[in-house]
DNA sequence: CATAAATTTGCCTATTTGGCCAAATTTGCA
DNA sequence: TGCAAATTTGGCCAAATAGGCAAATTTATG
């Protein structure tokens, strides 16, 4: 039982660092080599490398080698639907103008389309 | 853009901790407060409360003060599916003897059952 | 008003994490 | 064989995190 919250949050805090939610946004596209997400994240190699490490310990990625190149693929396909969920829980937010760390007044939830410039939730904490 | 990922990453960090996901699990019933959440975790309250306030920093759960004590609620629902996601994965990967750190070998995924006894990832991990 | 209960906040310490550099490893190819 | 490219590993340091204790805060009640 214990084991069991250890496992999930061992999943979640794999996926909480900004590079590795990117690593995987790329994954969900498709296979891609080291060198082609290290220029995504913008990193040092090695960074990116370690990060890929932690992602495959948790079984989030799987890699395979070919030639001299290492391919990481996805293999939790399910983070897919939780990251839209997340996104349009973080649009909803933001539409809303409603500060989740004030209290009440959040009544209806409209569905809410999900832009890219919408993504400003450190702006609303910054009142705070 | 990189906001996406950053508001992303918050909230998969802070659900990456045993007591996180404990309280978050216990919020799924529905409300309780903090005396009861502590008796939960068993830890020290001021540590649970730090808990509890940072999954409310990130947006995942509400609170309401009542008499003397706060009721924490959780206000993103879809934790529960991505958590039913988590657990079916590992459950495979144990029913499969499968250790997510070696490559390859991984061809047919059936359905299974999810329970608690089968949370055993870190005996897979040990033979590393 | 004074006290008690519930909760949060501040402070301190130990541990973990992130990132870079340099060194080691693996593989392809001349 | 020996060099070059891709990747991982080890070491090191700075920053963030976790947890406990004590103090502060808020609210109910005698």
């Amino acid at each position: 039982m214990r084991n069991k919250h250890e496992f999930r949050s061992k999943i979640f805090k794999a996926l909480g660092h900004p590079s590795r939610i990117l690593l995987v946004d790329a994954l969900l596209e498709g296979e891609r080599c080291v060198c082609e997400l290290r220029e995504l994240v913008g990193a040092d190699i090695s960074t990116v490398s370690k990060h890929l490490s932690l992602l495959k310990e948790a079984g989030i990625v799987g890699c395979e080698k070919r030639g001299t190149n290492v391919y990481y693929t996805l293999r939790m396909e399910c983070v897919k639907g939780f990251l839209t969920c997340v996104d349009r829980f973080n649009a909803r937010r933001v539409e809303e103008h409603v500060c989740v760390l004030c209290e009440g007044a959040r009544s209806q939830r409209p569905e809410v389309r999900i832009q890219d410039s919408e993504f400003r939730s450190q702006e609303l904490e910054a009142r705070h």
